[in-house]
DNA sequence: TGATCTTGATGTAACGTTTCAGGCGTGATT
DNA sequence: AATCACGCCTGAAACGTTACATCAAGATCA
């Protein structure tokens, strides 16, 4: 307020550099910085002369000069398919919180699912811009992140729908455990036909919860049906059209298990289309919890996957991958947990004689 | 792949120098940095030189130093209160599309509510890493926006929740019209006893739709009763509190206009709580058109936003600041638009008689 | 007393660009 | 033939930090 200079309406805010706020302190450029980062000895004078100095004149670092010189940005990079989805802003908002915790900031990249897009904003990433990065769900090939690894840039994968390198490292939710634990819920109210509207086919997601899934049938001894398992696409519409399929059965399932709460939701819609009630005709298991699982009638039972927690543990994964410290666990598989709501129940008396 | 310093497990990938392209080319710095940036004449020999090395040893420039030199980060900061809110990510959404494609990145920066943590990010943000940033419902005072605005800072408030500086571009949407319209839906629909449940008075939102909501009732002649606009949080836990009191009213509302979709979401939670249906005898409508909106039972008619064109508008008039040029429209108001769905419907004709 | 350590402060070389002020041929103009 | 304009290119100075190598002075010790 005090230079005018601050007010020009040109914009550039003339600010002070280091190297006026040492002429004015009588110091040197160097002193300033170690006052400034609270680094090594200085004498009480010089630290008081240079605190006055920066408290009236209002001095504060330069984050690109200090990038360039320190070799560090302190920015990393989040890339997501998009982010106006519940799923991926969950993620998103527990990334960002932790790395605020660590003073860092993230540039936010969505690749609106265009993989060529993804590629380039890798690019750029690498190049300066960012420190490493979070990469929720990303859609390379494994080749590429690998290439990416062996060229030294640090990131952490949130999902991988592929297998990747081994030696990326990796945050995921226990989609195997999550999935069996759904269907035993299922089968705990005596349901014995239970699909499975599955993601696309190939991805971890959907493969390992497709093994929970036949894992706990064969439990109980029930053999699966691959009329019951439709592979669909993670949204509601996807949903919705799996389900219609499933309910023209001849003899039709009397539960589903979606593996996402999106293609659950769809299903719902399936079933009130057809004038089928939920829970009473049929129950609906979901996958994820989100926000929306919670507000659709009826409320759906869903399989919880930490997803902030994933974020943060994504980044804090990170932190340690930049600061050269060795990861001890590098595939981080955290649990999920079956939240029971309203749209299952148990499996209806059958009517017939 | 060539170099074997890229492959070292440091991590410091040491990529190429632009001196070192210049030095492999035969020619000089600048005339490689003129050759990356197509500017002014380059010869083609010296063109092709370039390139050829660039091609070979993947040479790409380094932002962070392009920034020092250049003055400008290429970067735009983005706050919001939180990120998984469909509300916030869709605005989210439309900022970041429209960005990538002015080539700028953003640097998201979630507070959480809390204030003192906005400010320390708006420091930030000023000093060093972007060129100007994207403000979404800022709680900040006006006065604090001001000081901003007169340090030179760039900067686009999209929906202020407080009047701002008037020299302060800003987004948001046509709140009065927008509720006039909703209201006017559900006097067509034959109701006159039409309650309020608003978001925190003060707020630019809850006013500006608090008098479109009185503006259309004042045109049939419908004495705003006090006892109907109710005061609450945008929560959906909110909604259903101020809905419980309404319904206990000694001559209940036949239909209730929510300030935003959460809030009627919970009104909807607290008519089925008390078994009264909807829209057969409670009309509901909402504010936004969330995602939500779509998968609530029975659907949600609501005044949608266009909240992705909202983020876009944001940044087309940041991108105009930061290229000083002038900006006609400072205040922009963008349309709104009634999405009418399952939960409004004519009022009951009264039981009494 | 002279040699050796501390302690605190300094000067300055990076960091990798962009850009400005020139410089050097070459062809056109007088 | 001398001058000028022009196209193409170069060298070097920013940009604002951080960090390394010194250095001065006072304390400690043989």
């Amino acid at each position: 307020m005090e230079s005018l200079d601050d007010a020009t309406g040109n914009g550039r805010s003339s600010r002070l550099t280091i190297r006026e706020v040492a002429d004015l302190a009588g110091v040197s450029t160097a002193t300033v910085s170690r006052v400034i980062n609270g680094r090594a000895e200085v004498s009480e004078k010089a630290r008081k002369a240079v605190m006055r100095v920066v408290r009236e004149h209002g001095y504060s670092t330069n984050r690109t000069a200090r990038a360039l010189s320190g070799g560090r940005t302190g920015l990393v990079g989040v890339t997501l398919p998009v982010v106006h989805h519940s799923y991926f802003s969950v993620i998103l908002d527990g990334a960002g919180e932790a790395l605020y915790d660590h003073d860092m900031r993230m540039v936010l990249c969505p690749t609106h699912h265009e993989h060529e897009r993804e590629v380039t904003l890798l690019e750029r990433l690498m190049h300066g811009t960012t420190d490493g990065a979070v990469l929720i769900l990303p859609e390379e090939s494994g080749e590429e992140l690998s290439a990416l690894h062996e060229h030294g840039y640090r990131f952490v994968i949130v999902d991988p729908y592929q297998p990747p390198d081994e030696r990326v490292p990796t945050v995921s939710a226990a989609h195997t455990s999550g999935a069996s634990e759904a269907v035993e819920h299922l089968l705990s109210l005596g349901h014995r036909r239970i699909a499975a509207v599955t993601g696309p086919r190939g991805w971890i997601a959907t493969e390992e919860r497709l093994r929970g899934y036949r894992a706990a049938l064969a439990t109980v001894g029930v053999m699966p049906d691959p009329r019951l398992e439709v592979e669909s696409d993670f949204s509601d519409r996807g949903g919705l059209e799996a389900t219609q399929a499933l309910l023209e059965l001849p003899d039709p399932p009397t539960a589903i298990f979606a593996f996402n709460d999106m293609l659950a939701i769809g299903a719902m819609q399936a079933a009130r289309r057809r004038g089928i009630r939920i829970p009473e005709d049929l129950s609906v298991v979901g996958f994820d919890d989100t926000f929306e699982a919670s507000i659709v009638t009826p409320t759906l039972t869903t399989v919880r996957q930490p997803l902030a927690e994933m974020g943060r543990m994504a980044v804090a994964l990170l932190v340690r991958l930049l600061e050269n410290q060795r990861i001890e666990a590098l595939h981080v598989e955290l649990a999920t947990k079956l939240v029971v709501r309203e749209s299952t129940a148990a499996v209806a008396v059958p009517v017939a004689g």
